[in-house]
DNA sequence: GCAATAGTGTCTATAAGACACTATCCG
DNA sequence: CGGATAGTGTCTTATAGACACTATTGC
């Protein structure tokens, strides 16, 4: 808490006027992405009202002034979700003078990763207007495919397509040097190798199956970060693995 | 630019009140650092009013309507240093509520590098005002030593100190994989020692020679990213060293 | 000669890419 | 058996850390 330092100092805070200048708005917007079937996946609203009516968007709203940026942004992820303990990562802030025809807003944008299941046991009232579309790599761009609709690059609201396309650029490198992967698990419990398939969803290629073994046991094994619960798992029509959990720090 | 849909459409952006809700005020805050005598140090500038008053500040200011956040940096910047040709380097947003006793503001950081005598030839006429200091790392935190006046870490405005340790930890992470080291040489052409201790100076650590040369050979050598001018360096008193020019790409 | 920088050669440890091979489960 | 996953061993390459050694310049 901020202490004047004198009694001049303490007449002129309590005379700011802060209404003098124009002001930006400011919104906190999420990525939030999922994984289904080795499928990357994005969250997004249909908006109901102008501009852009009908498109869709990526989950977002204005910073209320009692409340922190990163607070919006986790507020905004539970309005969308129901969820509240998911972590949100800022990683831009877009600033571009005619982002929004309304009017000046200015976008602090994060990025959220939940387990599909999550999400599907949450879907709420007006699921019809929030889906997660499948992000495609295509020649002509991204495409998001949807239940009962598809997506071009063109058809997302604002500039989301660029906050998207930042989003997914950024995740793909931290991916290696942060803990995001494990956000996307369904079960606290895992084999190596769906931890594997999540690494190839979000880089776009395949894993060497040795270097990547040999990579967990480095980097998260021998760091004490994961243990091995002596558990095996039998999902699938497969031979029995070996799973392992993750210990919180 | 954004182009109505419907008749409707247009009518309700004509008559839409964005002064319906309290607002944010927007600064773009920029971490201007320099290297002198193998040491990092950071512009400040000394406010001149309320509040933290006479204390020493990030440069800073409000983003315009007109202008874009990224914008409002370069101009900060200039306005600081007369510069208007060196890049700046969003790195994040700083959103807690209560930055700032006067009202709600939410800063947008940015950090730039630039060789020491670009900023000494430009010297302006408020110089006593805006000042390089030294950082230094004393065992109770960092220290900033100006030519009148040596500050702790709290004598700095707002969360200023915060917004400078973000930016000096992700300088140190960035100087690997991005070109920031050339950003800090004073000339265009630079032996390899130069640049190795730029290396140096950021990171806080020796490098070691062989290894810096080879890593030098490979990274900007072998990628065309730099060229040898075929000059020697006889700066200094020692033996005359070959030269190097970054090529702009 | 000494301090400081310039420059090369080489040994080693580690991480990463590639590939061969075996094992076990389900259908 | 075949397909898919589980798991190990090993060869090779790239990179980085460490260290020894020589060279040139100004003072």
């Amino acid at each position: 808490m901020y202490v004047p330092k004198s009694k001049e100092e303490a007449e002129f805070l309590a005379a700011y006027d802060s209404g003098k200048y124009e002001k930006p708005s400011v919104t906190a917007d999420i990525v939030v992405l999922t994984i289904k079937k080795n499928a990357l996946h994005v969250l997004l609203v249909r908006r109901g009202g102008f501009p852009y009516k009908g498109c869709w968007a990526i989950p977002g709203g204005f910073v209320g002034m009692q409340e922190s940026v990163d607070d919006a942004a986790a507020r905004e992820l539970w309005e969308e979700t129901g969820l509240s303990d998911i972590p949100v990562h800022q990683f831009g802030t877009f600033g571009e003078v005619d982002r929004d025809p309304r009017m000046r807003v200015i976008s602090v944008a994060y990025m959220a990763f939940l387990p599909a299941e999550r999400l599907e046991a949450k879907a709420g009232d007006d699921a019809a207007e929030v889906q997660f579309f499948e992000i495609r790599d295509t020649e002509d761009g991204l495409a998001f495919i949807g239940p009962r609709n598809v997506l071009k690059e063109t058809d997302l609201a604002f500039d989301h397509i660029d906050i998207l396309k930042r989003a997914l650029r950024m995740l793909k490198n931290r991916i290696d040097y942060t803990d995001d992967a494990f956000a996307f698990l369904d079960d606290q419990d895992f084999t190596i190798y769906e931890l594997q398939r999540i690494f190839e969803t979000v880089k776009g290629r395949p894993e060497n199956l040795t270097n990547f073994r040999r990579i967990f046991a480095n980097k998260y094994l021998k760091t004490g970060l994961v243990v091995e619960t002596g558990e095996k798992s039998t999902r699938g029509s497969r031979k029995p693995a070996a799973t392992y959990r993750r210990l919180r720090n």
